[in-house]
RNA sequence: CAGGCUGGUCGGGCGAUCGCGGCUCAAAGAGUCGAGGAAAGUCCGCACUUCAUAGAGCGCGAUGCCGAGGAAAUCUCGGGGCGGAGCAAUCUGUCGGAUCGGGUCACAGAAAAUAACCGCUUUUACCCUCGGGUGAAAGUAAGGGUGAAAAGGUGGUGUAAAAGACCACCAGCGUCAGUAGCAAUAUUGGCGGCUAGAUAACCCCCAUCGGAAGCAAGGCCAAGCAGAGAUGAUGAGCUGCUCGCUCUUCCCAUCUCAGGUAGGCUGCACAGAUAGAUGAUCGCCAACGGGAUGAAAAUCCCCGAACAAGAUGCGGCUUAUAGACCGGCCUGAGGC
RNA sequence: GGCCGACUAGCUCAAUUUGGCAGAGCAAUUGACUCUUAAUCAAUCGGUUCUGGGUUCGAGUCCCAGGUCGGUCA
């Protein structure tokens, strides 16, 4: 994924989480919010506590979830910033179920270009 | 053969496909490099940076047997003294000073350090049933329930009763000399005074060492905001205090044109990020374990890598770790 | 990444200074009071003092190593 649709600062981390919305999954949690100045580009973050496990299972994690997010990069409607925070279970699935479980958070969300 | 102790090495390898991070060439793309023995905990030390160019004294802190290595270290190797565990191989704790001085030693006990409460002995006064009893003075650490610990131990001489008061042996202290050793120290002999409780991981004394803070240190550029800086006095800072040194935020006077937050770059490394990069699938090989067949050798099938990931670098320590390989040694049983 | 601090009964805290029988309040259990409950009163129960070593006659306290949790620094 392209640095420029990521979330690198800080800032942009507090900001999504403390006014975004938030939508739970047993493997991850999507938070959302539509982004500052109106950029047209969509910009996802990825997090993974310290409840996760130690720093190979961290690693493991936000490697799966970027690469879901990389997938399904192109259907996500464009000016939102994302933040995805990694759970525990999440270290025990293959690839295909975290993109799954991505997909459906998206829909709830309202945030896939299948919504209308 | 079984069980155990211990030293070292490795911590899967090769190939293919799809992916990740840095750099170079650059249109897609190609080339090249890409974490561990502990990268960890942050327990020590050093480099490096700033504070004054890092100074002086006090205080505070750390270390403490000997030799060698090392830039240094609560480091490594070898040796020594005093302990602990184990039949053994071996593992493991600790290490200046208790005659500078102070503090503490609960409960029990006469007494916890200047030991006379009971007891023992002598002298003397009084009473008396003439056995003795009571009181006073003096001597005495041989005996006394206690306690973690009771003032060298045993035997004898000696005495009114006792006592290193004296003697023999033993234990221990100081000192001198010999022997072994670089040394710590061990051992033998002589001499001395005859006895010194424990605790310094309590204060303390002695010796050696240490200025403080830390890459979120520090340097450069620089939106918004705002004037800012230099000199004198005053005040502040540098380590807890004093000296000493340096600086000028607020207020006053004079002079000069830059200061600095968010943020960015650097510090930063032939791995070098700045929300943080190494994995997945397949095949072969090596290898542990399990199952089936078999008298055995062997064959076939299945399963599968532990602990764990850089964030300034390096030297150590400590902690976590499935297993594999190569040595050395001990105990037990059997055979020759 | 660096630097600090804490850990004691089910919960909140004492005792650590100067080593000497580990305590208080709430909670729980039982009894009394009450027609019953609450409140009140009395009693009881409850601890490997985070873990493991060491110093000491003796450790919650002193020393060393580890674990967990929290704070702070741009």
């Amino acid at each position: 994924m392209q640095r420029n649709f990521r979330l690198t600062r800080s800032t942009d981390f507090k900001r999504v989480r403390r006014n975004g919305k938030s939508y739970a999954h047993p493997l991850l949690v999507l938070i959302a919010i539509e982004s500052e100045n109106n950029l047209s580009t969509t910009r996802v973050g990825v997090a993974a506590g310290k409840s996760v496990g130690n720093a190979v299972k961290r690693n493991r994690a936000k490697r799966l979830v970027r690469a879901a997010a990389q997938d399904l990069h192109p259907q996500i409607k464009s000016g939102y910033d994302l933040v995805l925070i990694a759970r525990a279970p999440i270290i025990q699935v293959k690839m295909p179920v975290v993109r799954i479980a991505l997909q459906a958070l998206l829909l709830r969300a309202s945030l896939h270009k299948n919504n209308v």
